[in-house]
DNA sequence: CCCGTATCGATAATTTCGTATCGATATTGT
DNA sequence: ACAATATCGATACGAAATTATCGATACGGG
């Protein structure tokens, strides 16, 4: 366990941890071949991720559920970041309402707008502020995560201002590529590239049938 | 050109378009090098991404800014694709309103929710049924494509009536994860896979300045 | 009590992806 | 016209990720 954890596991842990949660009638052993069978993953490639961050696997039987879900949640979650979002707009709000971040570590603060309507208002129980309020508060906080739902037009001038207030990481949601330093790190969400391989996926599965 | 498009460089293809297309001031003719900066992706890379589509590229100049757009255009929308989203809920209408996938040969036609404040009205253009029309509406269209969008209690319920009606696509947004039979595609768009990655980066850049 | 089987962990092989290198070619400057 | 240079495409190499294989171990059934 605690080797180096590579992109693509790291990217399967939360799957793992979402699925075992989600089980309502969570057994008290699960295998690395259930798992596999239910998340349509290779079995190896399963028992692989989970030895990264467990070494509690028993033959013929699995791993302990509670445990697994135990050390995926620590590892995870194991230090909880504070963030802002900039843009509450549809996608904004759904973000701020979006129940789950907090299980990985993550917790949205303060949304902030343009719009004199929802400045002031509430959104899931956090406030939104003008943007000019932005800088100070994030100084302040010592915030170190942004995100982006804004139109493109404004999201790398946007991006330029987070960073000079001192935040670290960016999720960008807007169609723009954003760039950054490299001293901070950024992931642009984007739409289309799910869409592609979704979309290559059908087409492949439709002609496959011909 | 027109070899087998790995699904790695198939997610950078709309990356790509939407770059060039973006660009306020585009040059007669862009060089993979030129891109590859901008995006910050290997020069390389983008020269053997560009080759799968392109065969147009000339020593000393580039690719001519309006061929790439338009084989990438080709490429990535070359059939359009009718899709409903079922759940009006902020990142149902988000999408709804996304300016972007229609680009990308994807035309969301009309949504589905529960809530009688929204039957009969339009989000985007779009309008909004009731979900007792859902299956009978998509087979009647032939509609291949369905988002969901909605908690994830109803996620997997919906996903079935979905694939019964003959959807064959699935673009899930819940944090549930849906299981589907083979001759149905599914993307699980896990934000907390996303989110996993950034993390960690950021805890590597703030440990690295220690 | 022993044998068959499901599962684990580890190692090895394969595949996929990214990067480096090299000759070829078009443009620019002299 | 010719040399210098930026860029392309192709090939070869290396790294990363997935998949296959194997011995070891725990449980269940004769």
């Amino acid at each position: 366990m605690t080797t180096v954890i590579s992109k693509a596991t790291l990217q399967r842990l939360p799957i793992y941890l979402n699925y075992l949660k989600s089980m309502a009638d969570a057994p008290e052993y699960i295998s690395a071949t259930t798992l596999a069978n239910a998340l349509r993953l290779g079995e190896v490639q399963v028992r692989k991720d989970l030895a990264c961050i467990s070494d509690a696997g028993k033959p013929k039987v699995g791993y302990m559920t509670k445990d697994l879900v135990a050390v995926l949640e620590d590892y995870l979650g194991n230090d909880v970041n504070d963030a802002v979002i900039v843009g509450v707009g549809h996608l904004g709000k759904a973000l701020m309402a979006y129940k789950g971040f907090e299980e990985y570590g993550f917790k949205i603060v303060a949304g902030f707008d343009l719009d004199p309507a929802l400045i002031g208002k509430e959104v899931a129980g956090k406030k939104v502020f003008g943007v000019e309020k932005m800088e100070n508060l994030i100084r302040r906080l010592g915030i170190k995560i942004g995100i982006i739902t804004l139109p493109k037009e404004c999201a790398q001038e946007t991006a330029d201002k987070l960073i000079a207030a001192g935040i670290r990481a960016i999720w960008n949601f807007s169609p723009a590529y954003i760039i950054v330093p490299d001293n901070v790190a950024v992931k642009n969400e984007n739409m289309a590239s799910s869409l592609a391989v979704l979309s290559k996926q059908l087409k492949e599965l439709l002609l496959s049938e011909k």
